[in-house]
DNA sequence: ACCTGAACACCGTTCAAGT
DNA sequence: ACCTGAACACCGTTCAAGT
């Protein structure tokens, strides 16, 4: 079912995903995934569960093999994961990012949500005490590096990059770019200092 | 009609409205409403065609009001009318930017954001060229803040930011802060300069 | 324990027929 | 010119009945 209602997702956005169809293509009977998931949003909410696991890995990994270097560069890595994962799987990302049909709260969501957030934060706290980076509000620089990707991974997967002057294809390079640009900033003296 | 479903996603978010519930409220017969919008997609393209003219009126009073100000400045006023209209009116700017039950290409909503883009560019190329800012690429810096104001609307509209640490009632103060903080890098000289 | 298939209350959309 | 109201092909969800 899950299988199911990532095709239907790729096929047509996550609004031509109905239960019914996904049911079909199992081989079941309309009324059947409701012995397994409650509602429609269950089930894309164990998609988005799904979604969100592959997502964390990809982040973990990439740190992983980058476990030696200083906090910012981990920092910058998270973010490049983050970026590359979304615009690859912009099918998985719409899920995750589109709350309206998942129940965020559930399942764990949060909680993964809560472990990246702690580990920009972690990260941006040693980068300051190596003297890596200016002082700053390490949730002010957390929360712009999150809604710039954010920001971004929208934008492509909404197709919106074009009446932005952006090619498709040279997305996630400019992504990386506009994130390298906002990490160095947090390097540089600051009005004032 | 535009007034029911805006009520509608008010009451549900934009995948409450219904075609045959707007015309109920409007005391007509379920079919009769596409005599005069050809699909329920028409219909809501009318509802952001309408909320993008409120937005575009926003930006263009804002700055009309802060005429005498530096091309910098006026970058920074544009970005504040941004953010509130879109923190201001949750409902208008969520029909705007969900494209997949839009057709954004139609009814001048692409030329109305060409012309937000156009201004943005403008501004930028003043500020470098009276040596507001440091010498960097308008588009990329444009993009930058785009894509950091989208995500930061997009978040406050789809109820992340508690999730990220920010109480809904702060949110606008910390995405001007955010915005702020990006504006003010472009003044700082850059790595190797 | 799991599925079927009918049923209910909804959809978007079309279209003859009415005024 | 505009609306009605029935119709069609869909939905999500429930539930008795079957295996």
């Amino acid at each position: 079912m899950v299988e199911a209602a990532v095709a239907l997702i790729e096929e047509g956005g996550i609004e031509a995903v109905s239960v019914r169809e996904a049911a079909k293509r199992v081989g079941v009977s309309p009324g059947a995934p409701f012995r397994h998931f409650e509602s429609k949003t269950a089930l894309l909410t164990a998609v988005a569960t799904e979604a969100m696991a592959r997502l964390t890995r990809h982040i973990e990994q990439a740190l992983a093999d980058a476990a030696d270097a200083t906090p910012l560069e981990q920092y910058r890595v998270l973010g490049y994961a983050f970026l590359a994962w979304a615009f690859g799987n912009p099918t998985h990302f719409e899920v995750i990012s589109t709350r309206a049909v998942i129940d965020f709260e559930a399942s764990g969501l949060l909680a993964a949500n809560n472990r990246i957030r702690d580990r920009m934060l972690q990260l941006l706290k040693e980068a300051v005490a190596r003297r890596e980076i200016m002082s700053v509000s390490a949730e002010d620089a957390m929360l712009a590096t999150r809604a710039l990707a954010y920001g971004l991974a929208r934008m492509y997967i909404d197709g919106q990059m074009p009446s932005w002057g952006i090619e498709p294809q040279a997305a996630l390079q400019t992504a990386r770019r506009l994130l390298d640009m906002q990490i160095d900033a947090l390097r540089r003296p600051r009005r004032g200092d």
